[in-house]
DNA sequence: GATAAATGTTCGACCCTGCGGAACGGTCAG
DNA sequence: CTGACCGTTCCGCAGGGTCGAACATTTATC
């Protein structure tokens, strides 16, 4: 679970989160599985469990424990909350319709990439949730093509703070490698990834943004590298490209009409 | 917020889980809101912060604290993790385009109900996520539909655990009233609300059970009061009842092509 | 440019509280 | 009846969470 550095965390707060993983891992866990997981003592583990489901985040049912539905509810706030984010799921709708690939919209998070839509089946597998390799702003093509909006410092920064994992065997894993390729992406005006994240994968990705240039995220199309030949991918570039207009304007709309700036609350 | 007991509940788990509530209470918090909402030291509060940060439950965007997409992760995983859930994802789907009000499938949880499907927009607002007050068993019709087909120590556990609270001025409040109430429903097949969980709102829920007798969950319709007279809601009725044939016909041969019972896993 | 207010971060000491181990009650299977 | 397993409680110990203060940084206001 690769945590970097655990100085300054609250060790019992990690220890009840760490059991959220482990029961996520499992995919649903007994007592006493988690007590091995763990290496907990019984009690302790009980104690973690019972504050969680308290809070609602894990249920017990049938002497299993799973994951609540306070995280339904949280994660459709979270996913309602920016009033762009409306924007980015209609532009992804429209582009899942128009495309043969599969559309998404991600967005960078504390240096990691996160996807806020799209139908990614293997993103909902517990061991991607957890561990989360294919979704580091190197390796992915959204974050390619987010980072390359960033001032250098910045992208160190992340770079620092998560390493140059490998994905795949095509990962990049060099900062020479990376910053060559944010140079493409900015001179070609969107990202491209085959197989760097996923085994087999083609994805483009393009970044949108507001009028000032603050970066909202990446618009994304990705399938199985064999259903595309050269000239369908030119295609689904122009699709793409254009779905990136239709969402700046939508969101130029949607500031307009309520005349203010976008704004993070 | 109305922690019933908390006895041997961690209290460092609890602060940090509580830090998650303030911040969506808020809408995104900056650090001194929130040593004032907690009375916390300002250290103890980073601390938090920090922790939470690092397991991705929280992103600080220009010193304001926001909850992490973690939980648009995590969310997705519970509304996929049961097989059923897609059946009923589909009957929802089905209902909300033959009906004219809002269709929605919720679930018994910890003796709270919880909507998994639906657009209920208000359920998405802060107030209701913490305090949840409507999302009573007691107050929903879909709470109403589904303890009716539970034992009655079952129910009693639950009314121990969180009381009958009112939500408006027509909820239930007494136990007589409500076990009255529940043999109603199982004498009529299906329970209905007026305005006794959202003021003005009138609303129907019918219970989905397995061959066994287990409760799945709940269909439920709803809608402002005004916009259905008698007549619509007997065709309201009927289409929920509808449903709930799709609903379990549809789990039936979902388990009959896999020859295997509905388990937990 | 200076001042002030805000955040992010660190440090040390007190003592609260989380932890482990053991023990008990409840349930289910053989 | 006997195990096996889960849930729960109790208690003593020490690990670590909490507070308060101090400092570095940034943003804002004059």
């Amino acid at each position: 679970m690769n945590r970097h550095d655990p100085s300054g965390v609250l060790k019992t707060t990690a220890a009840s989160l760490a059991l959220v993983d482990h029961i996520l891992e499992l995919e649903g866990a007994t007592m006493s599985e988690l007590v091995e997981a763990t290496g907990l003592a019984k009690s302790t583990v009980h104690a973690h469990l019972k504050t969680l489901a308290e809070y609602g985040y894990v249920v017990n049912v049938d002497n299993e424990y799973h994951l609540g539905a306070k995280f339904c509810h949280l994660g459709d706030y979270v996913r309602t909350r920016k009033e762009y984010y409306r924007v980015a799921q209609e532009t992804v709708s429209w582009l899942d319709s128009e495309s043969s690939m599969d559309a998404d919209f991600a967005v960078e998070e504390h240096g990691r990439i996160v996807s806020l839509y799209g139908d990614l089946e293997f993103a909902n597998s517990p061991r991607f949730l957890i561990d989360g390799s294919p979704f580091h702003v190197h390796t992915t093509c959204s974050g390619k093509a987010i980072i390359a909006e960033y001032p250098e410092t910045r992208v160190r920064e992340i770079i620092d703070r998560w390493g140059l994992p490998a994905a795949t065997d095509d990962s990049i894993t060099t900062e020479d490698e990376l910053f060559a390729e944010l140079a493409t992406v900015r001179e070609r005006g969107y990202a491209e990834n085959s197989g760097e994240a996923v085994e087999g994968f083609w994805a483009i990705g393009k970044a949108v943004k507001s009028p000032r240039g603050e970066v909202y995220g990446s618009l994304n199309l990705s399938g199985p590298a064999y259903v595309v030949d050269e000239e369908t991918r030119a295609t689904q570039v122009e699709l793409l490209e254009r779905a990136a207009e239709r969402f700046e304007q939508g969101v130029a709309e949607l500031y307009q009409t309520q005349a203010s700036e976008p704004n993070e609350e």
